[in-house]
DNA sequence: GTCTAATACATAAATCACTTATGTATTGAT
DNA sequence: ATCAATACATAAGTGATTTATGTATTAGAC
């Protein structure tokens, strides 16, 4: 893991950004998937995820649908039309906040 | 500016980076060379950058001069030896974590 | 056949960096 | 003279995230 302190204010973008590209998935799902790609430097802990997806669902860029695996419960999250836009914002931004940063610590990206 | 919240946690590697770059500097004057380096971007509150100096301090990565400009009150801050292995690392740490970023976030920085 | 780890959700209290607000005082520009 | 810029400082409030806790199912190890 990383200082923890670098990843705040990404859990957000993460979580729009691995819905757009890997479409209908699950909380837990999504855990599983940024630990993954991020070969194992990004654990995202329950105590954010599930507030952090019932947030953005509440304001309307995630859809729900809830499906029983046996006797277990899945939620599955969907991206609305405005969760693609903002997908697609909040990564932009990110982009651009790395450039600036490249220019402040005057390291090179790539 | 970008959206604030990505720059929590940065604080502390821009001022160590930014000292280590240029040498003897006071903290307006380090709101002032951020302010440039980012094009405007990054504007540090006082708020944020004074008690982050006296912190830095107080761990022993950062020394301070007081020197008087007329009847102005300048501190001036100098990486100590422990500072400048701190100002390596965390950049370090800074751009490891851009690289995880983009492989979850599936873009390419340069 | 039972115990542990993994799966899967959820919420509440505590933390902590940072913002916002406020204060003091000097200097330069109009 | 007045306002903006320079230059420091601290305290209250905010808010995302951590830590802690809770419930319950399923798969694998021994």
């Amino acid at each position: 893991m990383h200082s923890p302190e670098l990843l705040k204010g990404t859990l957000q973008t993460i979580v729009l950004k691995v819905l757009k590209d890997h479409g209908k998935m699950y909380g837990y799902e999504i855990t599983q998937r940024v630990k993954e790609l991020s070969d194992g430097h990004i654990l995202l802990t329950e105590g954010a995820l599930y507030p952090a997806l019932h947030k953005l669902e509440a304001e309307g860029l995630l859809n729900t649908e809830t499906v029983s695996i046996g006797k277990r419960i899945r939620k599955y999250y969907t991206l609305t039309s405005p969760g693609k836009v903002q997908a697609k914002e909040r990564v932009a931004e990110f982009v651009d906040f790395i450039q600036t940063m490249g220019s402040v610590l005057q390291v090179k990206l790539n």
